[in-house]
Parts: structure tokens; sequence; C-alpha cells
DNA sequence: GAGTGGTCTAGACCACTCA
DNA sequence: GAGTGGTCTAGACCACTCC
């Protein structure tokens, strides 16, 4: 890429090797970046954002003071998109329907305020709906809206359009995190994905914010029949 | 954070308020580097760093020439981490302890043969072990490794070493592919993880190749309180 | 050809953390 | 207190792409 004096692309690249072939091995400290920049002759900054990338990465860890670090077990990382429910259906070649089961401003229960990190007088807009796949039900999703952050929330209806599409064109967001895991489902849970009570599901939480601003969570509910796949 | 004078995160965070708000539009250029740096009172090189957060985060797409606009479909996709069981566990605070339940060379089921895309005549190796935090079981791991592709699996006993770390370090790969997904536990299963039979699990399956060539399939089954959680 | 983003340099200050 | 990484500045050159 672009003969940059020294890039940082070469800089990373060559640590990489250096790390793969062990010639710095796990657990050991490498070199500080003056150290590297010296050696690379390249400014530090260049050698910084190598590091940072490497570090971003997984094979390396960086602490101030204490220096780089070569890491134990190089973590590896898989990626997965998060498609919208809509498209991840037709994806599959089904016909997709929604169907919105309740809307409306509500209190939160503590359990989400604190998820949110909310205090007790933010409003929240509570959205209940169902995704389905050929006419079978394949997501059952909970949601609370921050209002404070997303004040046009109010005027949405969510009858045509989901509040995750909603979403997407009327509240970006920066920073999320997720959570998978198993449960049983609940009496409401069941009945609406055509389970009996206490059937596996497959339960995916997303929160989302923007900057330190919660916006959103929601709670994706699926028959044990779904599979999240992903590659690489 | 660290006041910097004016952070590149600050300003990250106050383009993306700006899109979030619609100052900015779905589809719009957006204000070229030298003209966010004069108004944010920045140099160019910390209103780049931010810019290109932003476009690693998918709410706008930059071309030189053509400028930065803001994303009409922002694409978002999420990473995670797959750990060791054992660091897993250990990040936790909790005491790893691991347990061998068999290990034998075996002809596979056809649903393992398939997955694997082998033909019937390779020898497979069938390691079944559980994984501990403070003692509870935390998950049991059935797994099956292409003797084709890592002989040296035939010498080791995996009495100490799970199957997990061994292949670490003696079975690169550079393919994988996760599932993820709830199910009920059967009988086996659920005594292990002490459960009652048809309990919710939450598995989670990886097959890794190295180029074409399989390596493993392995079958991780987690009791429901089994959190997967990731960030961004 | 010209405008915009991509990257590098050289120097500086600061925050964090360990001793 | 001191060493290391984190970040910012100011200036510069370059590559890519659109006209």
């Amino acid at each position: 890429m672009t003969g940059a004096r020294t890039s940082f692309r070469a800089i990373r690249d060559e640590m990489a090797r250096r790390i793969s072939e062990r010639q710095w091995r796990p657990g050991a400290l490498i070199p500080g970046e003056e150290a590297l920049a010296r050696e690379f002759g390249a400014a530090r900054a260049t050698v910084n954002r190598a590091l940072q990338e490497l570090a971003r990465a997984g094979l390396i860890e960086r602490r101030r003071r204490a220096g780089t670090r070569v890491a134990l077990h190089p973590v590896r990382e898989a990626r997965f998109v998060i498609p919208l429910v809509r498209q991840e259906i037709e994806g599959r070649g089904a016909a997709y329907q929604y169907r919105l089961l309740s809307r409306r401003e509500e209190r939160p229960p503590e359990i989400v305020r604190a998820r949110l990190g909310l205090g007790e007088s933010v409003p929240l807009m509570h959205v209940r709906c169902l995704h389905l796949a050929d006419r079978a039900p394949y997501q059952y999703e909970d949601r609370w809206i921050n209002l404070d952050a997303v004040p046009a929330a109010r005027e949405a209806d969510f009858a045509a359009t989901s509040p995750n599409e909603w979403l997407v064109a009327n509240a970006p967001f920066t920073e999320a995190e997720f959570t998978f895991a198993a449960a049983a489902a609940d009496g409401e849970e069941g009945s609406l994905l055509g389970l009996g009570e206490g059937s596996p599901v497959f339960v995916a939480e997303r929160i989302t914010w923007l900057g330190d601003l919660p916006i959103t969570l929601v709670r994706m509910v699926h028959p044990p029949s779904h599979r999240m796949v992903t590659r690489l």
C-alpha cells in the first residue's frame, strides 16, 4: 500500500511474523515503542499505530508502565453481522411477517433500569412484537427504548415498521453489547412461539449506546430450532 | 477521559450525535477533515482518527476525493472472542478443573462425518470431557478429531491436558465455523451438568479446518446460567 | 488537474501504574 | 518518582478518484 517511508502495515506485519514464528514468544516482553521506532526507522506514532492494531487483534497485551507482551493464548476472534430480522428471514427465502403486540410508555422493572444504567425517572417506551417466517413464529422481541435518547420514538407507532428497522433508520449507535444464552420459555413466550412452557429457547439480548447514552435494550427469543452460525 | 485539548473521543461522539439527531442526514456529505478540524479546534489527525472510528463502526462511508457520507444502511458487525475454556473460567476468578470422561478411536456417526465432509474410512478420535468452575460443571465437551490431519492426537492421552489446549498448541487452523443454539439436554448431558433431562442448555459447536483439511468438530454444552457476552 | 482522505514525522505533554 | 503507553499538534507528502 502507498509507499510511505515505512508504513504501519509493514511494521505491523513484521511484528506479527515475529510473534507467529516465536521470535517473540508468548508472554515475553517486547521492546518499547521508542526502541521499535528506532529499529524500524519510523516515528513513534507509526509504531504505536501498528501496535494498537496488533493489540486489537489480540496478539499482544499492552499496559502502561508494564510495557507490551505477546499474548499467552492468541485470542481468536470471530465476527458476525447483525442483520435486521427481516433480512435474516428473507435471506433464507422465507416470507416475512411482523406483528405488533403492544407498545406503551411504561416504568421499567428494576432489572431493565439497572442494565441500562438509568435513573428511576427516565421515561422508557416498551414495545413487544413478533416476527414470523413463512407464517411460523421466528422471533419474539421485547424492547425498551430510552425516550431521553430517542424522543422521536414517542411519535412512532411501530404498527407497520418494526422497532428494529425504525431504530436503524432513526437512532444510530456507537457501542453495543450482545448476550446470548439458553433459557426456559415462560408461559407467554412459549405460547407466542408455539412452544410449551419450559421449552428451551435461544435468547439474544442487545444493548446499544450512542457514546455514553443508552439507546435501547432488546431481548430476542427464538425457538430451539434456531441456529446462529458464523464463519472464521 | 484524559483531559487532552480536544480528544478524538469527544469529536467522535459529537459527530455521532449529529448523525443520530439527523443534523447530518443519511446519505449526506459531511464537511471535510480540514473544515472539521477548524470547527473543533483540533488537528486534522485528531479529526481523522475520530472519523476512522465512525467508519469502522459503520456510521459513515469514506472515499477519497468523494468525501465522507453518512451511511444509508449502517452495516453492523460484532466480534466475539473464542477463549480457551480454562481462561474463560479463570478469568472469572473461579478455580478450573478438568475431567476426562472417555477417549477412543471410533467410527463416527453419519452426522459427524457429514459435518466434517469426510469419507467413511477416515479414522477419528472421540474425546468426551468435563470442565468445572469452582467444582461446579461448567461445560461438557464432546469432540471428534481428524487423525488424518492430526496424527499426533493418537499419542496424546488428554488425561491432564484438555483436547482444547492440546490442539491449540499442536494443531493450528485457518478456518472455523461456529454455531450457537439452545437445546434440551439429553439424559447424559443433563446428569453430567447436574440438570434434569430436558433442561435448556446452551450449545456451541465449532468446526475448524487447516486450509481444506477438517481438523476437529467440537460440541460444547453449557448449563442455562451460561452467558456469552460480546461488546461492540 | 484538483480535491479529499490516508499516512508519516517530530516533538510534546499527560495518565497510568509499578516500585 | 519514573518509565511506558496514549494522545495531540502542526506540517507535509502522497494516492486515489472524479471531473
